[in-house]
RNA sequence: UCCUCGGUAGCUCAAUUGGUAGAGCGCUCGGCUGUUAACCGAAUGGUUGUAGGUUCGAGUCCUACCCGGGGAGCCA
């Protein structure tokens, strides 16, 4: 609400989600005309300001000269209305305005290129600035607001400090083939594909530290959970052991779940999510399985997999199935994972590492571990990976100096909301995605 | 990089064995006082991805290339 009188009585300026509460008012609402029907002698206006889509009710014998305006209007034209809002079983959001005034802002120039039929996705991803403007696109964007603003709360919540690590980089986390490579002065310069290394030095300095921003990786993938910019939500706790780490990351999946079905329940809705089967899913304590029960698990299931294997979509699909809640697959064979994760005491040929599946063939939402926090342990490890130690000198000053037992992991957010949401493929969950074949708009 | 499917009107798709390229939607016009992606009627709309080949004749067959969808691998 922008204006409000005392009196509680004219030219309230509201949005479309608050209408509910001013049945009976006189109020204005400002966005574009979504779509138009009519019937004779009236006609119904669906205008959407981003919060809503809500119809406007205009006839002709009443208001002749607003009829003749509204019956020329295209879709997308910008307008600003005022009228009375009432109840009505036949409206689609059970209320609907009857216009007294209706301005318009702007008239579009051509036909708005997005239809309320099928098109196909190369289509509307060319058109994705104007796409997000229709249908589920505005309660995709709206829920990924909430999960952010869930994840930020939660760690607020939790103690962490908001960080951040650099997106221009001289090193790589594992391996350069997947980097980006940009000119710096004349030097190789990489976009970061992860800012763990760098989280750990933060947690050093401020206990636990988080931080939620992009990370770039240019692998090849063209599937429906990829892309090469995509948003990492980073965390790293001094003195958190790998159990201490998996617990945290559990209660992080049923905090968000559980803000976004409060906050955000009419969006799922509108997208036909089955909010009880989700929150059911993340009743707390997630499955924790390990990586050799789980290969046992898999070949039962009929998977032709052998221990030291990594698993693939196919894996995490029957692996979500079978517990129907996200799972913990931990304790993996070391060399199916990066240098710096922490052997485990009890089996050095395995790391104290979990990666999180959710479940509805969403594939892997977490990656974390314990880190090697002992020098001589993580050179020896650098050395296994043939990874040259000069480079990674201020990360080895880590565990010269102080060095204690910690751990971290990182989320994907863009896997998260597509499963928050019920939808298959991720590059709607983000409001321009970058992919292998997509650089535009 | 590999597998697979596809490219025909602005959009989504059809077109029999090789024989006159069509429909729905959108835009435009007309009709309808409760529409729900409204409906009904009319009109508009084409270098069939590109290049070459076979043929009396190619959207259809052949070759090469380009672009895209889905999936795999890799990863979050």
């Amino acid at each position: 609400m922008i204006k409000h009188s005392l009196k509680g009585d004219t030219m309230q300026t509201i949005t479309i989600d608050e209408a509910p509460r001013h049945v009976g008012d006189e109020i204005t609402l400002r966005g574009w005309l979504y779509n138009k029907r009519s019937s004779g002698k009236i006609m119904f206006l669906q205008l959407r300001d981003g919060t809503g889509v809500i119809q406007g009710i205009v006839t002709e014998p009443e208001s002749p000269e607003m009829f003749a305006i509204a019956d020329r209007l295209q879709r997308e034209t910008s307008i600003i209305v005022t009228g009375t809002l009432r109840e009505d079983k036949r409206a689609p959001s059970g209320c609907e305005l009857q216009l007294s005034t209706l301005k318009v802002v702007h008239e579009p120039t051509e036909a708005f290129p997005i239809e309320l039929t099928e098109h196909t996705p190369a289509f509307l991803m060319d058109h994705r600035h104007l796409w997000m403007r229709t249908g589920r696109q505005v309660p995709i964007l709206r829920i990924r607001d909430a999960v952010f603003r869930a994840l930020r709360d939660f760690f607020h919540e939790k103690g962490f400090v908001a960080t951040e690590a650099p997106v221009l980089t001289g090193t790589s986390v594992e391996g350069t083939t997947t980097l980006f490579e940009v000119d710096y002065f004349g030097e190789k310069a990489y976009l970061g594909q992860s800012g763990q290394l760098y989280l750990e030095a933060t947690a050093m300095a401020l206990g636990k530290v988080y931080w939620i921003g992009p990370v770039f990786r240019a692998e090849k993938s063209k599937t429906r959970k990829h892309l090469t910019e995509f948003w990492m939500a980073e965390a790293e706790m001094a003195y958190y052991d790998h159990t201490d780490n998996l617990r945290l990351q559990e209660e992080m999946i049923a905090y968000v779940v559980d803000a976004v079905t409060t906050e955000r329940k009419t969006e799922l809705e509108q997208l036909k999510r089955d909010i009880d089967l989700l929150r059911e899913e993340v009743t707390l304590p997630f499955p924790r399985i390990d990586y050799a029960d789980a290969v046992k698990l898999l070949q039962n299931a009929g998977h032709d997999v052998s221990f030291g294997d990594d698993f693939g979509a196919p894996q995490e699909a029957t692996l979500g199935d079978h517990f129907h809640k996200p799972v913990f697959i931990e304790r993996f064979p070391v060399n199916m994972k990066p240098f710096y994760m922490k052997r485990d005491p009890q089996d050095a040929s395995r790391v104290l590492a979990a990666d999180l599946i959710g479940p509805e063939g969403y594939g892997e939402l977490i990656g974390g571990s314990q880190r090697a926090d002992n020098l001589e342990e993580l050179i020896a490890q650098m050395k296994e990976k043939d990874l040259p130690l000069q480079p990674y000198e201020w990360y080895l000053d880590l565990r010269r100096y102080g060095s204690v037992p910690h751990s971290g992991f990182g989320l994907g957010v863009a896997r998260t909301i597509g499963w928050i949401c019920g939808i298959s493929h991720i590059r709607e969950t983000i409001p321009f995605a970058r992919q292998l074949n997509r650089l535009y708009p």
